[in-house]
DNA sequence: GCCGCGGCGTTATGCTATAACGTAATCAAA
DNA sequence: TTTGATTACGTTATAGCATAACGCCGCGGC
């Protein structure tokens, strides 16, 4: 029962149409660039694609990313992931991968101890070029 | 011989002061609160302080904060360290701390060799509370 | 000389994000 | 059923971050 792709049934109109703008494309968008493809639908100002972002977010339906100043639809089918998300971003084609490891939470979470910081969200992006993009 | 906090000798006026107005500054600036602060010495434009700030950061000599759209001086004393550098960032007093961890680079080696995609730069920012912080 | 290059200064513009206001729908407690 | 809290919404205006495009200048190599 349940599958990928599930879209929660509980979002509101902006917020299913912010997500679909997102999971619809192969990249990463900016609110702005979602904002242009919503202008169909009725949307017209970028405070109503940020609260609709916010609540995604928040929710782990969708990531931002710092260093494009961009938001992608969380990939992973059942997104109720705790802690740290590598976003490995590949400069060509555009297509983000997302991983998590254990290991580098473990160091993370290691230092921490070691200096006394308390560690609250911690974003990982990777820039590079993907296999496929390698490829041709 | 050479201490820490050298300042190399072959920056240009504008570079020297902004890398003098990040090192003098507790915190990460914006460009604009580096703008602000250099006004009484005669610049006005925010490229001027954007060029500079390219060049800083392509030299080790300063980083930017993705995650806040800011800068900080590089507090390694002999800055040619190469590879993933971690930012802590506290967020109630604006300290940032610096360090790298071979674990967490070799674990992205790891990952990247087994899904073939090639990392270029990649940035890992922290966000939470120092011990100092944390004591008060 | 003269040319290429890097840095500089300026104006204008574009992109990213939020403040501040009022409205409407929902829901639970009184 | 009124009341009040909460949450989303829509709009206008503004704040904050970053770069395009132009021309000038100074310097080193040829």
């Amino acid at each position: 029962m349940g599958h990928s792709r599930d879209i929660p049934a509980d979002l509101t109109r902006n917020q299913g149409l912010v997500l679909g703008a997102l999971t619809g494309s192969g990249a990463p968008l900016s609110a702005y660039d979602i904002l242009d493809q919503l202008r169909s639908e009725g949307l017209r100002a970028p405070l109503q694609i940020y609260r609709a972002l916010d609540k995604l977010v928040e929710r782990g339906l969708a990531h931002r990313l710092e260093s494009l100043n961009a938001f992608v639809a969380c990939t992973d089918a059942h997104c109720h992931r705790k802690g740290l998300i590598a976003f490995a971003i590949c400069e060509s084609c555009g297509k983000v991968d997302e991983f998590a490891d254990t290991v580098i939470e473990e160091r993370l979470a290691a230092w921490a101890g070691s200096t006394g910081f308390t560690v609250g969200r911690t974003t990982m992006e990777i820039r590079g070029r993907c296999a496929a993009c390698l490829g041709a």
